[in-house]
DNA sequence: ACAGCGATTGCGATAACCGCAATAAATCAG
DNA sequence: CTGATTTATTGCGGTTATCGCAATCGCTGT
């Protein structure tokens, strides 16, 4: 691997303009400067490529098949760097995302139909799981979380959307267990914890009217990483869940889970996009996100 | 036409490292020049090439794709930068001679045999002519000539043997126009004069005995590029030719054509290898001169 | 022979480059 | 969870290379 690229398109424009004074211009700059380095690259490859006389300059047969062979690489080359520069601006490639699988099956085709209509000629993978991957090791450009606010300051992430949550438990365990009324009642009961919001099982709930914040140390009953598994559990009467809404809705008008402490809100909690330590994102990723923003961003979740 | 081969370098360096500090212990820089290489091939492409994290390097799609074009391109130019090298040592490719009629059919069969059986590879392409070809615009890499100093002090030549040369007329001619004794008879004479050679019509004749030279004029009764056809009209009694003696063996030897002024020299021509005005000599041409050195070199023609 | 154009080279000034050391940050070990 | 280590980055100083200008040499057409 050498290089001096500089010094063989000095020798391709002589050679292809049969003058040194020519080439200088052609190159912009001064003829000095392509006499000294076409002479460098000869010395540095030990042969005459050019027989010049002040009035002509001569290829030898060296030159010419040196030339036959370096300027269609030569052509590549450049060619290879216009080609890259099209990956920042084209929309065009293949798109890697993850997201947590129950907020991909209830809110992530809408952004994905407006975003494939947009830009079809974008392979778009997604990977719903429910584990926090980790974007370098496995290659996303992108991974939807619903979380907190990100511990790690280092890595790049955009809050999309609040992602509203409610206290539920059903109808039945209520009835077993009493409805709490206060934070502090919460104590006696089971928690239905998603696991990467599991906070040593403690929950902080803010009054709605004093915003005071009060911390509720409960049982663990059971976590799991899966929020439509919580909301099923809670159904059947195994506890009391702290869940986003959209995954409740439909229960919640059934009737099936119903909501505790109306006036008390969990810590907020955002859909979060990150992504790997880009300085500036890729034209597709940026259009992506644009979409999910579209799709989901401002109205709570 | 860009170049920047060594941004490229650098980057691929990275690329197959997987880090920028092996990839300066591979190129033997410091690393903050290479990060500053890639960063530059950056910022000129438009495009991120490489994600960074203090412990981990990773490729974007875009680099993966420049990467797999831009290797195989380096790497030719790699390979072409080597085979050119071989080019001045190896003894390979094509040499394109010129050498006047009459001496290539009396006198170059045998360092064309020679040379050949040294080295077959080189594809030797003899052209016989009595022009003086312009060797750069025919692209010749030597052009054998006869002929005294040469006048050009810039162009490039060498010296291969002394060509005796006699005046020599025939034995029916002399007859009938008497045979001359002094330089000075031959001011009565029809002289048959080599193009090349032809100085204003006047011969210069050394005295072997005095050193003393003396400038005959003489009439000048046909020119032409071409000793045998002269040594030919000679025979034919056409009048007095000074011609290389390595035509004339037979004729004189037959008694065709007799000596004249066998104690007057003309003055002494060479046989001279003319070259491009290459600095150095390429390899096969380089052996070829040398055959033809030991082959007609030393003793005269 | 002469004039003109073009390749080369010496020179002066500018700019680029390199390596070193300090900084920031990401991963590993305990 | 905290400290330690490794790694990419960046500011800085000194050296080097590079560029353009102008003079020189030498080829080529008239």
């Amino acid at each position: 691997m050498t290089g001096h690229a500089e010094q063989i398109t000095a020798f391709l424009a002589v050679a292809a303009e049969h003058s040194f004074a020519r080439a200088a211009k052609s190159l912009g700059v001064a003829p000095s400067s392509v006499t000294r380095t076409v002479s460098e690259l000869e010395a540095r490859l030990g042969v005459q490529l050019l027989v010049r006389t002040t009035r002509r300059v001569s290829l030898t047969q060296a030159s010419t098949a040196f030339r036959a062979q370096v300027e269609p690489l030569m052509a590549g080359l450049a060619q290879a760097q216009n080609d890259v520069r099209a990956f920042q601006t084209t929309l065009t490639g293949t798109l890697r995302v993850s997201a947590p699988l129950s907020f991909g099956l209830h809110r992530l085709s809408a952004p994905l139909i407006s975003f494939r209509n947009a830009t079809p000629d974008v392979d778009l993978q997604i990977s719903l799981t429910d584990r926090f991957v980790d974007i370098l090791t496995e290659d996303f450009d992108m991974a939807l979380r619903i979380s907190g606010a990100p511990s790690d300051l280092s890595t790049i992430w955009r809050k999309i959307a609040p992602v509203p949550r409610s206290l539920v438990a059903s109808p039945n365990y209520l009835a077993q267990h009493g409805t709490p009324q206060t934070p502090g009642d919460l104590t006696a009961h089971t928690a239905l914890a998603y696991t990467h919001l599991a906070n040593g099982n403690v929950w902080q709930l803010t009054s709605a009217a004093s915003g005071l914040t009060e911390p509720v140390r409960i049982k663990a009953g059971l976590t799991c990483d899966n929020g439509d598994l919580l909301a099923q559990l809670a159904q059947a009467d195994q506890g009391i869940a702290l869940l986003p809404d959209f995954l409740l809705r439909d229960a919640i008008a059934s009737g099936d889970l119903v909501r505790l402490l109306p006036g008390w809100n969990p810590p907020e909690i955002w859909l979060t996009a990150f992504f790997p330590p880009y300085r500036r994102l890729p034209a597709a990723l940026d259009r992506f996100t644009a979409c999910v923003v579209t799709a989901l961003g401002g109205t709570p979740l």
